[in-house]
DNA sequence: ATAATATATTTCACAAGTGGAATATGAAGG
DNA sequence: CCTTCATATTCCACTTGTGAAATATATTAT
């Protein structure tokens, strides 16, 4: 995935390395993470491959560096990817396997858990942030087209991360009653009235 | 955190590898993927580390099998990681990375892609199997205090999948009106009175 | 001066995950 | 009888990702 990734990025306009893994940084973020070392190691299994070429471009009062343009082949290649219908395997959430675990830890604990978890954000702006990097990318590729899908990619990170406070809520109320009826354990139903 | 995740297992009663593979494939799939051969090459490591210990145990009319046992030891290191706060790295999301460059192709095929994505579901029944499997694994371990957190992780999937659902609809909006403003170039607005 | 920052790329050891095959046993179904 | 299924484990080649450091140049801030 991450090949295709850079692969579609060289195809919106030639890139640098550098550029690549700022992109990454600054508007994937939400939805992909790659180390740098990463990025460069792809780049060279897909010049190998033929999907891309490198161009070196000497600067002056900064590093050389090469440039990546995409290939026919690398084109084609793009369009297979996006068109292949395998629903890619390998859901992976560290939050839900703690989660699952967590009846090792005291409630207490848990709801502080939940609490930190609800206000934990990648959008603490609301995504203006990542609509700016969008809104930049899109002047430098030229294709007002192309930016509604990024958009949509960021509306995606907002009504996830909207649901998973949600979610937080969820288990800190059931947790909450969880812990009253621990306190109340042995005392005789008083008054049923409780909600 | 597959470790992490087996030792958790370990820790809620004995079990062999085969055992290991069967809870992941039937009750942590919403959360949670993994190979067997992943599975088994980590008991190894963890029993090198001195998390889990493991007692041969004979057969007749099936395999022997080897059942692993959590050390005082793993039970330290499963509560260290419980209480551990490194925000685990590496979102990865392979669709928004699709929706991401989806420009490439006609707006009418990427309209299709997310209808089909839309009625895609890991809990084709609302969740039902999922819970069955947390009420079978109740009644094995014994401790219904647990299963109030396998729950929460079943309600977060039932809500991503409607947030996904309802993403879903909103891409399919958004690209309907493009096609709208496209296949109405140049026309001029003969009526407004379109929705 | 000099320290930090931004640009630009490379290398390396390691950990984690994939996908497939191989091996073995007995039960159940046709 | 033969195949398929469920149990049970192992091995292997490969890809992907992590984390950290090393190297180099020039600008900007202290």
């Amino acid at each position: 995935m991450l090949k295709h990734g850079i692969l579609g990025l060289i195809g919106n306009g030639d890139k640098t390395g550098y550029e690549i893994m700022t992109v990454f940084r600054d508007s994937l973020r939400h939805f992909w993470t790659a180390q740098t070392s990463q990025i460069y190691r792809e780049l060279q299994t897909m010049e190998k491959a033929g999907w891309i070429s490198q161009r070196p471009v000497s600067q002056t009062g900064r590093p050389d560096k090469k440039v990546f343009s995409i290939t026919p082949a690398g084109r084609e290649e793009l369009l297979r990817w996006l068109r292949e219908d395998d629903l890619p395997t390998g859901v992976r959430n560290p939050f839900l396997m703690k989660t699952f675990f967590m009846g090792e830890l005291p409630t207490e604990e848990n709801i502080a858990f939940f609490k930190a978890f609800r206000d934990a954000s990648v959008f603490p702006d609301g995504g203006k942030q990542a609509s700016d990097a969008v809104e930049q990318y899109r002047q430098a590729v030229r294709d007002p087209e192309k930016a509604i899908y990024w958009k949509l990619t960021i509306e995606f990170g907002r009504m996830y991360e909207a649901m998973q406070r949600e979610w937080c809520e969820t288990c800190i109320r059931e947790l909450e009653a969880l812990r009253r009826t621990k306190s109340g354990e042995g005392v005789p139903e008083a008054d049923a009235k409780e909600d």
